[in-house]
RNA sequence: UGCCCGAUAGUAUAAUGGCAGUACAACUGAUUUUGGUUCAGUUUGUCUUGGUUCGAAUCCAGGUCGGGCAACCA
């Protein structure tokens, strides 16, 4: 059998590095800012950067990249160290740009002495429009030309604190006519009277990306430095400074970054929706946020998976939503407890029920004999889910009508006789009987129905909230549509059943069970839940094969 | 009208000069005490024009289309 490789492009570099010798193992690193929550965008690098390293034998470090003080928060710090723990990697080390900023420092002296960096006391509004546009090109200034020794003069006293917030910045002396952006003389140091999350009030000048990023990867070593595409453009001057500045020669890499339908992928969005109410919080489970996902129930092996075959390359994609939902039902059929819950409840009481009560076996899960079984309380009087019955049902509709036979899952075979209605003709009771001897795991009767359905004991169910989650938005490709992507936000992303009947095994399970609710989709347990009030979130709803063939009929 | 990146089924992704494959989606059918799962099958693709070659998705040239670059953000 021939050996299958696939690989994708990354890592067909690091087998050819490694192979030729160029380097002896790899690093990688994962250099999240901490200024928000991370997305599945994060996650399909998380996997890259540490998947590269622990298929390859290498290590891989956790980088935050805290170089703007202003929006960064030791609260992001925290939930981003929990999601990558979650999504089940552990990192080398654990380390900050901010470590680095007195050798940053030094790195930015050296160019200076080199006469490759200069201090300009341009306004923000000269500098850019010195720089030219990318179809012009940009012109020097009267401060390029500074001596070293006033360069180093004004550097040292910017760090000192002498000069106000955008006074003067330090830039690369590069070229001003660069058909690349970057290159005409990138700032390296801004000057921010702020507070940083871990070096305080030491700092008032603060480096750039483009001066801390390749040069934190040179400080650890790291032999594949991978990013995503618009940094593209940064790769020369991110070569230029470990050339110039002498250092270890990380490479960047770059590949395309995830896109999902019905979804937005950018932290500054993510953080308007939380601010602007439109969701909970970061962790609202409607959010592209790995904690969102998480409390949403989806697995981190479902999100591997998923990263996995989402591959990775540098063409543009918007991948299907629908693809991550199927690994989750993938992985939750597998791992989740089934458990029945009546959302919308209709009374049925079968009426030649003699027995006062009855308990039967069911198991937990038929993909797994070893998750065991759990009783079911069986009586005269159970509720049964109303959209299961039709008075006046269409062809193909298998589920109970007058005179129609369904069995009740892991129970009996009922026929319906007798519909009670109320003043106003609404619905309020079905009268049934049932066949003794149709009795699940003991059926003698030679009756075959098409319809299952689930149902709970009126005597024995317990309430329930249970939360129906929907698509964020109403648009397919938020990031192109027309218009603030608020516009498309769909408002019925949320709809909330407050008093769903369920069967009470649920009281008794372990706090982070999965369930799938028969026929009703995968659920798990919302930390708002109270001894009083269970609180379900639906994770994904069942593949509805039946809701499909009723909108075609439409 | 600068520079850079890209283009393979509806969506992604492989094929590394030698039979265009895989997954999801869609559609048939079988099985089923979940209209779930599982199983079998079907439909759909190399942006374009030239060139090199016995042979091109792959290499070369031109074109077209899409994306990125002008933050004291990362």
């Amino acid at each position: 059998m021939s050996e299958e490789r696939n690989l994708n492009f990354i890592e067909e570099i690091v087998e050819a590095d490694l192979k030729s010798g160029k380097h002896a193992s790899i690093m990688t690193r994962f250099p999240p800012e901490p200024n928000g929550y991370l997305h599945i965008g994060h996650a399909k690098s998380i996997c890259l950067n540490f998947g590269l390293a622990k298929k390859y034998g290498g290590k891989t470090n956790l980088r935050f990249d805290d170089t703007n003080p202003v929006t960064e928060e030791t609260e992001y710090v925290e939930s981003i160290k929990d999601d990558v723990r979650w999504l089940g990697f552990e990192w080398a080390n654990e380390r900050y740009a901010s470590d680095y900023f007195e050798q940053l420092f030094e790195f930015a002296i050296l160019l200076i002495t080199k006469g490759l960096a200069y201090v300009d006391d341009s306004s923000s509004d000269e500098i850019a429009s010195q720089k030219g546009t990318p179809t012009h090109p940009g012109v020097e200034n009267q401060y390029r030309n500074r001596s070293t020794e006033e360069n180093l003069k004004l550097f040292n006293e910017m760090r000192d604190g002498k000069y106000k917030d955008g006074e003067k910045v330090l830039r690369a002396k590069i070229d001003m006519t660069s058909p690349n952006m970057h290159m005409r003389d990138p700032i390296l140091y801004r000057i921010k009277h702020a507070h940083h999350h871990r070096t305080g009030d030491k700092w008032c000048i603060y480096p750039m990306y483009d001066f801390a990023h390749g040069q934190s990867d040179s400080i650890e070593n790291i032999t594949h430095s991978i990013c995503t595409l618009e940094f593209i453009p940064h790769r020369p001057l991110y070569d230029w400074l470990i050339e110039q500045l002498g250092i270890f020669p990380s490479h960047q890499y770059e590949f395309a970054r995830l896109n999902m339908t019905y979804t937005v992928m950018s932290k500054r969005k993510l953080l308007q929706l939380v601010n602007e109410g439109y969701v909970s919080g970061w962790d609202d489970p409607r959010m592209s946020t790995i904690s969102g996902m998480r409390r949403r129930g989806y697995t981190a092996d479902a999100i591997r998976d998923f990263c996995e075959r989402i591959g990775v390359a540098k063409r543009d994609n918007l991948i299907d939503v629908g693809l991550l939902e199927f690994f989750v039902r993938e992985h939750l059929n597998k791992i989740a407890l089934r458990r029945m819950v009546v959302f919308d409840p209709l009374k049925v009481v079968i009426t030649n029920y003699t027995q006062e009560h009855e308990l039967l076996p069911s198991e937990n899960n038929p993909e797994d004999p070893e998750a065991g079984h759990r009783d079911l309380h069986f009586g005269k009087d159970i509720y049964i889910e109303r959209e299961d019955f039709m008075e006046a049902p269409p062809k193909k509709y298998f589920r109970l009508a007058p005179g129609q036979m369904v069995r009740l899952k892991n129970a009996y075979i009922i026929q319906c006789n007798e519909v009670i209605k109320d003043a106003a003709g609404n619905i309020t009771e079905l009268h049934c009987t049932y066949i003794p001897e149709s009795k699940s795991g003991a059926d003698t009767s030679g009756i075959h129905v098409k319809g299952t359905l689930h149902w709970v004991s009126v005597a024995h169910a317990i309430k329930a909230e249970v939360r129906l989650y929907d698509r964020l938005f109403k648009v397919e490709d938020v990031g192109n549509a027309e218009g603030d992507f608020k516009d498309h936000i769909n408002a019925n992303s949320l709809h909330v059943v407050q008093n769903a009947l369920a069967e009470p095994a649920l009281q008794n399970d372990p706090p982070d069970a999965r369930y799938q609710f028969l026929r009703k989709g995968y659920y798990i347990l919302d930390r708002d839940s109270t001894k009083d009030k269970l609180v379900f979130n639906r994770t994904v709803t069942l593949k509805d094969t039946w809701a499909k063939e009723v909108k075609k009929n439409n």
